[in-house]
DNA sequence: TTGTAATCGAGACGGTACGTCATGTCTTGCG
DNA sequence: CGCAAGACATGACGTACCGTCTCGATTACAA
């Protein structure tokens, strides 16, 4: 898998020595002249600019180098694709401000932390820096096996576990059902959001996210009294 | 709007009576010589064919045309874009069985009527020959506005319209919460295998649509004793 | 042998029938759309612009392209490279006026007919429409067989060939020693004024043809009396 | 003029001690470490081995630095183009050979002299280590003034005053018409080889050296008797 | 029965973007 | 400092498709 150069996740704060090897070979001598920290950033910088002014679909590799001021062989040097760019890009909006895999709040209070958890996916599937280029990678990924695994190791599995494991908590604790599928019930919170991102079928608010949450929780059936 | 050019879910039988007008036009006489339904037919076919076994992105008008043995311009006639002629081709796979817009069946059980429906949404995302066209649908519509519209016209809307009114007669019937919302709940139900389908993220079983909408009645907290 | 799209060297006044067929293939149906009399034309006159304007080493095919308001492809369609545009390019220079292969005068007188035939390659070798492309040629034709191959057949054998007839001619007559060797006193004669626009080492005058001429009939050596 | 670095044509043994400066400036401090000899050799060696092998228009500077284990930068810092290096090289063949510049052999008899050197000349051109380099330089000089400039003055000029020099000396003692031009002479005489190499239109042998010198002296027109 | 006009299969056209390759410069340690 | 290594900015290459346009041939009403 050579998708993505960038440091996966990582909690080291250097990220400029994680590089990968470039994606096209050369002959092998001991290594001297190193990857571009400069070039790099001003690629995903301009990725990221430029997916929010143009769209996805009008998105060139010519473009990227030319707003980044870079030739397009550095480009296709380090990514294979203009949606490995853009997940590196993606991923480098969150560099500064996490330097490890998420994890949800875990209070005691379920609701409380599901409601943050959910109100915070809500914020940043609308956050207008965040939403086109993810809407390109949720594209990209459908037509890319090898861009699809690496998103889905980078970006997916990491949340799917981070939320199964805060309802592994609840569920030890006795606040979900105990035959509860832990999926099902984080597919079904998520998937309420995520279908309505997608499909921009209905408001995506905080309000949004706290109905799923406690309608997730209670059942849809009439309470009995 | 003129996107599609296929009759959009009428009740008539001859389907093939019902084209709109031409995309491209020509000078208008008395109008003669008329569009041909087995190219029409072919070009369905062949895009349908073809999606499937080369995928969206690899899926160009000119294979259309030629597998079709019809004109390139025979397609830019009809159709906009390649997403146009698979809206079409993929609501004419369901052309001969279904002459209406969907509805969800109502026995008065809400629990077995909404797991039929959502085991009938699952085996169709599964079912090899809707899932390659429907897919590449749900991408292309991300950066068509105009495709979109159609999409949410002719295939979203009718399928959320029916969930609501069934979910709508279940709450009339005091099956379900008087205060709950309709659309929070239907896109915590479909919205879980939506997201399994598009993530790839778990299977998508019969079991799982029960599993989902027991739960979804229900609720995550533990059962009271 | 697909190097150059031109008739070669026909007779034939209506020279816009006399295609080739593309360099690329597609599938044969019933051939409708004809090749673009203008687009060739256009092509051609293009490139001996550029050639002269920028020289050969200058000379792209996106420049010619743009120049003669034609696709790029519509150049790779027809002709394989730069050189085989530039050789249709140098002969279509002549199309209006010779319609056949080339022949020197044979009026009886030899020095005459020799001296006016050698004064017109250096006339044509000094012309600033001519003497950039067929400089370009000269060079291209080194690492380029097929072209080389084309060139040959085109231009050198039948000039080549033109002046064997008229040596012969005159070896019948008389008028050359029988044992001489009509390529050798070819290559003598016009290899001279060659070599001079080659290396750029001497003048290239009618007066320098006059003595080539003369001198390569009567010898170096001094006159007995 | 910094085309070529090496010594021209000098009479000293020790060439390693002749440079030129680099072509490329580079700040000036106490000169400390010296042009590499090594790598001077290895780049004209591999420079020939590779037109030999590949040709010219498929030599890359960056093949000949990696065929001689030596950086580009060491091959741009000292020569201009390709070419540079190539007539650098081209004339490295010679070097332990021949130290001063050439002259026609002089015994009194101008036919054998006349015939031995252009016997000679054949030699070279057909020789396989000459005629690729050779044949690279003569389209290479067409496209670079400067590297034509420095052909000029190194292979080219030598080579034509050489010859001037044997027919003058010829004239003087009576044995060429006291009026002929000896640039037409020289021009006949060479360019009749010059043709037939650079056209590849017959057969190079030392038989058609013969034929050549022999004509040139006795003219064509048939001998009186 | 014959016009007449739009559609048809076919494919060349003017273009845009692609991903690769080559150029010549710049940068990084090593000797 | 010169050197080997190689990343860099630039830009041409030849290919693949795009969507439009132009050909005859075919087709089906209207006169």
């Amino acid at each position: 898998m050579q998708l993505c150069c960038s440091a996966p996740l990582l909690s080291r704060r250097t990220v400029s020595s994680c590089y990968g090897d470039p994606v096209v070979q050369t002959r092998n001598g001991p290594a001297t002249a190193r990857r571009s920290e400069r070039a790099r950033q001003a690629i995903l910088a301009a990725a990221l600019d430029l997916v929010c002014e143009v769209g996805y679909t009008n998105l060139r590799v010519e473009g990227i180098a030319a707003r980044a001021g870079v030739g397009k062989q550095t480009i296709y040097r380090w990514w294979p694709s203009k949606g490995a760019v853009l997940l590196d890009a993606f991923l480098w909006l969150d560099d500064p401000h996490q330097a490890g895999p998420p994890a949800l709040p875990d209070t005691g209070d379920l609701e409380a932390d599901l409601t943050a958890a959910l109100r915070q996916t809500v914020a940043e599937l609308t956050d207008p820096r965040r939403d086109p280029p993810l809407r390109a990678l949720t594209t990209a990924i459908a037509h890319d096996p090898e861009l699809a695994e690496s998103y889905a190791a980078r970006v997916e599995r990491p949340a799917r576990e981070a939320r199964r494991d805060r309802l592994r908590s609840a569920q030890r604790a006795g606040q979900l059902a105990p035959d509860a599928d832990l999926d099902v019930a984080a597919d079904m919170v998520w998937g309420a959001a995520l279908t309505r991102w997608i499909e921009r079928s209905g408001p995506l608010t905080p309000d949004f996210a706290d109905q799923v949450v406690q309608t997730a929780l209670s059942g849809l059936r009439p309470r009995p009294r």
